[in-house]
DNA sequence: CAAACTACCTGACTGC
DNA sequence: TGCAGTCAGGTAGTTT
């Protein structure tokens, strides 16, 4: 399940097998790997450079030797893999980008994505910022985050805070894994209504978050199967540090209270029941 | 504008 | 064995 951190090994992974290179061919094999606002087809990049692969959030771009950018979202189960061409193909193979090199068997990139919430799209940029970006808010690793603005913006909401940080309109990168993870961490229940909270209990929170992530994409990343793998195709081992996050009835590693699990708008909330309250 | 829904999608798994 | 139901969840779009 692709958040921050796990976007972020993609995009250094790619980065350093793929800028530089030049895009030979790129095919797009699903109707839906190409986003509908994209303002041209995957073809549009035959022939172009890749300058540098950028990252928001769980958003990344290719930057190349012209105007337009290409934007990746893996959505749920999307990876983007550099193998040789002669590889054999998933099932799920969406997109393909080969790339330029003196061999025979070049390398490609290859956009896999199981269950097609991923996409692409070709797009041009305001201020280096993709238009698909144009509201998502910067996430706790950019040098211009803004701490403090944050910290008023959800001061002031009126829904739970766990809604709040996984709002890409006030802090982006967190998804439910290091949300779970960064409330226990900071000992705040998710149901908790954000104006309720202290400002010091929000700063705690959204450094936790930071902190949690920062290990992760140490580790490469959280894996729980198959779906998520860097672009070697290897799992990341950020799994078994998780506290809370698909530990429903084990111990509290820090209380040992029973962690549990409820409903939270089609998905899950993992917490302990006495450490969060 | 803010908050809370739903749709989108596939495959693994559960229960009858 | 088969089949319906549930779950996983990020984002976009709609409704309140």
């Amino acid at each position: 399940m692709p958040e921050l951190p796990e976007v972020e090994t993609v995009r250094s992974g790619l980065a350093r097998y793929v800028i530089g290179k030049q895009i030979i061919s790129a095919q797009s094999f699903h109707p839906r790997a190409v986003k509908s606002t994209s303002i041209a087809p995957l073809s549009t990049l035959n022939g172009v450079k890749i300058h540098d692969i950028k990252r928001r959030g769980k958003f990344l771009w290719f930057e190349f030797n012209r105007e337009f950018v290409l934007v990746a979202h893996l959505g749920m189960s999307g990876q983007l893999l550099v193998q040789r061409s002669n590889f054999g193909d998933s099932p799920h193979l969406r997109a393909r980008f080969e790339l330029s090199s003196q061999k025979v068997t070049k390398n490609e990139i290859k956009f896999i994505d199981q269950r097609t919430f991923g996409w692409l799209s070709i797009e041009t940029s305001n201020d280096g910022v993709p238009t698909s970006l144009s509201k998502i808010a910067l996430d706790p690793f950019e040098a211009n985050f803004d701490l403090k603005a944050v910290i008023i913006n959800i001061k002031r909401r009126k829904c739970a805070i766990k809604r709040a940080i996984l709002n890409q309109n006030i802090i982006s990168g967190i998804g439910n894994i290091y949300a779970d993870e960064a409330l226990w961490r900071s000992k705040i229940h998710p149901e908790i209504i954000c104006e309720d909270l202290t400002e010091l209990e929000i700063k705690n929170l959204i450094n936790a978050a930071k902190s949690v992530m920062r290990s992760a994409i140490k580790a490469g990343g959280t894996s729980f199967d198959e779906q998520y793998k860097n672009v070697n195709g290897k799992s990341g081992y950020f799994s078994r540090s998780l506290k809370v996050y698909g530990r429903e009835g084990d111990k509290c590693s820090r209380c040992g209270a029973g962690i549990r699990r409820i409903a939270f708008t089609n998905r899950s909330s993992h917490f302990c029941p006495r450490c969060q309250r």
